[in-house]
DNA sequence: TCTGGGGTCCTAGGACCC
DNA sequence: TCTGGGGTCCTAGGACCC
């Protein structure tokens, strides 16, 4: 049997743990550049706060009904999901980390999988005091689902278990198809159009139908529906593929010098992404676009790929050659909102064939960037030496208006139990 | 008139996830 | 005034190879 074990909340309970004054009370957190609501407590779901909502819709209603709300805080979530996972790993040796949030479990010879999902549940909130859901099956996909209905249905206990044929349909019966792990909008619509309602129409629906209209995933999600473990459980992480750094700006930029030392730093924060996992880009994407929900502005979107002469982790020449990338798509007179850079192809540092003609000294710039991740270790990661380019506008900086302290990272943010 | 077979690599686009 | 960011996988089609 497999666990998903699932955060309630996961952003809004993060708040709350250093926020009281936050229990019983609706609570929102919101997107970078407080652009929407990506997290809600069951009180703000109650009201009709929308997943996704843009926040500036709303800021009547969040007054009037005393909503907290919060900016994100990723350095905080971050933090705490480290130690619900190791909570977790405590309870099943293998254990696949999901997302920031949710984790599978393998409870494979374990005799009473509920007993266990209940103990789970009280140790994370013991331990860490987020709650979490539980839900129980023989594959991912019913784990996943069970953990659904345990929410929605808001089960007291907390936990679901499928551990027999008459449960699992019931389940089935009680999921719509968009509401399947790997459903999205599209395959929603179609399924409904070719009658295939409920999760149980879709468990009974012909392979070669899934096959043919769901493509292979859809093939294995079909089986899983059944019952059939087809989704293997993930213990160690795949290497990333591709590392991307993007953001909307706090407003909008029209001005290239702008535009330039944002990019300039999401390419440094992308150097550092890759050096942190040994890895180097061997082609960059940068892209820039306008804002598409502004119908009175003339609109332009546009990316371009650029192979490195030899792959790269270094700031100084990721920011370099996204530059020379911004040079060739930038035209003027454009209201821009975001920009970014996507590190792609990405191969192992130490696997990187060397060009004979290139004007960089890889060793120097080694020895230059270790230099420069070990005194930002030194402040808690935080970029404090730059390049001149990454400059000081920062008029392109995010809007956080509500952002709570990094409690649990930043020794100066840590709350205080008593002052002299 | 007839016009092979088998393969790789790359890109763009679509779909999905949290 | 204000609408997120970061990923993965799959397919189809074209270019190219022998």
């Amino acid at each position: 049997m497999i666990a998903l074990v699932d955060c309630n909340n996961f952003y809004v309970s993060c708040e709350r743990l250093f926020h009281p004054g936050a229990f019983h009370r609706p609570v929102v957190v919101l997107s970078n550049n407080d652009g929407c609501v990506i997290s809600r407590s069951d009180e703000a779901k109650t009201l009709g706060i929308r997943m996704g909502a843009p926040a500036f819709f709303m800021e009547d209603m969040l007054r009037s009904h005393d909503v907290a709300v919060f900016s994100s805080n990723y350095t905080l979530y971050g933090s705490l999901s480290q130690r619900v996972m190791q909570v977790l790993s405590s309870f099943a040796p293998e254990m696949e980390v999901y997302s920031i949030d949710e984790a599978f479990l393998d409870l494979s010879g374990h005799a009473a999988p509920g007993r266990l999902a209940a103990a789970i549940r009280g140790g994370v909130l013991q331990d860490v005091g987020i709650p979490v859901s539980v839900g129980v099956a023989p594959t991912k996909t019913l784990a996943k689902m069970a953990n659904r209905y345990v929410k929605k249905s808001k089960l007291p206990e907390g936990f679901l278990v499928l551990d027999s044929p008459a449960a699992t349909a019931a389940v089935l019966a009680a999921t719509q198809v968009e509401d399947i792990w790997g459903i999205g909008s599209q395959y929603a619509a179609m399924l409904h159009e070719r009658g295939f309602h409920s999760a149980l129409d879709l468990s009974r629906a012909p392979d070669d139908f899934a096959r043919r209209e769901l493509t292979v995933q859809g093939l294995r999600l079909v089986h899983e529906l059944r019952g059939i473990p087809s989704i293997g459980l993930e213990e160690t992480a795949p290497p990333k593929k591709a590392v991307c750094v993007a953001r909307s700006f706090g407003q909008l930029l029209t001005e290239k010098d702008d535009i330039r030392e944002a990019l300039a730093n999401y390419a440094a924060a992308a150097a550092q992404k890759l050096r942190a996992q040994g890895s180097r880009a061997t082609v960059i994407q940068v892209f820039v676009q306008t804002n598409n929900f502004r119908g009175q502005d003339a609109q332009y979107h546009r990316s371009i790929n650029l192979r490195l002469p030899v792959p790269a982790s270094s700031t100084r020449e990721l920011i370099h050659h996204a530059l020379q990338a911004l040079d060739r798509i930038f035209k003027p007179g454009y209201n821009y909102k975001k920009t970014g850079i996507i590190a792609m192809d990405l191969v192992p540092d130490s696997q990187v064939q060397e060009n004979l003609f290139a004007s960089t000294d890889h060793d120097k710039e080694k020895k230059l960037m270790q230099a420069l991740d070990g005194i930002s270790r030194h402040f808690a990661g935080k970029p404090v030496l730059r390049f001149a380019v990454q400059g000081g506008n920062k008029k392109w900086a995010l809007r956080q208006e509500r952002l709570s302290p990094c409690y649990t990272t930043r020794l100066h943010d840590v709350i205080k139990a008593k002052t002299d």
